[in-house]
DNA sequence: TCTAATTACGGCGTTCGTAAGAATG
DNA sequence: CATTCTTACGAACGCCGTAATTAGA
């Protein structure tokens, strides 16, 4: 009992015949003959009967057309969706990504993604790098975004723009009208940090050890757990905190935030694309991931 | 791409390798290997991913295997139709019977029929004969129970057992209190008779032509195209008729019709199972003719 | 007698297993 | 180094076609 079989059995009942059944299934009379009693040896019961001038379903025959019309159309599904998963034509995809990454990277990629491929349906799931990393793991997403580049054998990191953190202050901050201040002078003021061995915290500690400070020396008020939470309290005219440029853009456009420059100083934390080590990316997830490789090349564009 | 394919395909899916699979659909590893490989071209992408210790499936994988599943389901589903029908645990029937078999003989089967094989979902058409063969011959119905022998070159008539067919009064009838009345008188009684050519009128002519009377002589005051409405009239006192001895039973045991005797005169009826010729009878079909049959010698049993 | 299905048989392609090789952890 | 998948190659089986046979109209 083969799919061969099925089709070849629906040319019959549908032509009558099975001579015309193995024309249209290019195929001889005998063949066809020999199929015909495989497949009712089978089933241990006639399915047609030969009239002399074609063949005509028995009621077991009727039957099994149904069912066999049934089999081959799941079957003809099954070759269509799979055509579309491969040609991008419609495709679900998971993806992962941490808090900065998932609210200001990939939004902006999203009308970039649906030009070059309007079928993809894009599933965005959010969390801490570590859940993240977690979903990746357990393949619960295909692809994770994350700021953080902790060390994981099963997992491939590639490099993406990397982010600028920026001194921001609020609009009543004692900072407000300086053109630029010293890493030195960051040591006098009330900093706001993300959590301890964040993406960002460990970004920052970097660029200080790099030019010879300390990061321990830092007067931190406090540790809060989102980004968001630390715009409300600086906008409040509380401290001052190293934020994701891309994040502050808007508040800082409305005048709500102010960037100051530190002189000599420069925090850059790397994105990441973090993919399972040797496992295929479907073609969407590879779509995605080129699509954030492409935004990556411009951003650097505009660096040079 | 063919059914073993999928199964085997599955059976690894779940298993988690390779060799699982294999063990489980009794090949070898390096069997399922070139099978994987051959779906794989066949849908052009990846469906596993080998992990070194074992294989996983892919995200078109894993589309792969819900449709795959999909398409075993409805074989499971085919395969066990047909054996439910060559069993007859489960089987749909379609007989067509005219009136006086569908209204007489065959309710009296059901019980029997159902205890034989209790999966058997009958079906009955009603109709005048030729309706019936009609649909006999279309193919609408499996087979037909008929009160009449139509030339057919097409069908197979079998014989079932003979209706008697019985002089009835209604209760102010002149003949009511008869003990017999001879032939002859038929001739001068109003008689309601079925339609011209019909089985019963057909019964009546040969019986009457076989002791010497001619059949063109009779009184007939209607001829009425249904056995209830002949039985309505009767029962009102107007006129007489030969009715199917089954078929009055209940008014004759209740009073309404009475039955009088005609002296030498004996009008018999033959049902008959017709089938098209040639043509395979499903197993209900074929178990349906059985207990026709059955019930033929029981009350063969019974005449003599 | 013609048409259509079945049967017999030989060629050929596919599937399968053994065994050796490569990759992964 | 062990496990797992891949590749190579020969054997076996099944599928297919030709041609002769049988059945039906």
């Amino acid at each position: 009992m083969n799919l061969r079989q099925f089709e070849l059995f629906i040319a019959i009942a549908e032509s009558g015949s099975f001579s015309r059944g193995a024309e249209k299934s290019l195929l001889t009379q005998s063949t066809v003959s020999q199929h015909i009693a495989s497949l009712e040896s089978e089933v241990n019961i006639r399915l047609f009967d030969r009239t002399g001038r074609g063949a005509e379903l028995t009621a077991a025959g009727h039957l099994f057309f149904e069912h066999a019309r049934s089999v081959l159309a799941e079957l003809a599904t099954l070759r269509s969706c799979m055509a579309n998963f491969s040609g991008l034509k419609e495709a679900a995809l998971c993806v992962g990504a941490s808090n900065i990454p998932g609210t200001y990277l990939i939004p902006r990629l999203l009308p970039e993604l649906a030009r070059r491929h309007p079928g993809i349906r894009l599933t965005l799931l959010g969390g801490d790098s570590r859940a993240i990393l977690d979903r990746l793991i357990s393949g619960e997403v295909e692809l994770a975004v994350i700021g953080s580049h902790p060390d994981l054998p099963d997992c491939d990191f590639t490099p993406l723009d990397p982010d600028l953190l920026v001194l921001v202050v609020g609009p009543l901050h004692r900072w407000r009208e300086e053109v630029s201040i010293s890493p030195q002078q960051l040591f006098e003021e009330a900093l706001l940090l993300r959590e301890n061995g964040s993406g960002s915290d460990l970004a920052l500690c970097s660029a200080l050890t790099g030019i010879g400070l300390n990061p321990a020396g830092l007067r931190v008020a406090a540790r809060l757990g989102s980004n968001e939470a630390i715009k409300e309290s600086i906008a409040d005219g509380f401290g001052a905190a190293f934020l994701s440029e891309s994040s502050v853009k808007r508040e800082v456009a409305r005048g709500e935030l102010t960037i100051i420059p530190v002189t000599g100083l420069q925090v850059r934390r790397h994105f990441w694309l973090v993919t399972r080590r040797s496992r295929t990316l479907s073609p969407a997830a590879a779509a995605f991931a080129a699509v954030l490789q492409a935004s990556k090349s411009e951003e650097n564009q505009k660096c040079f």
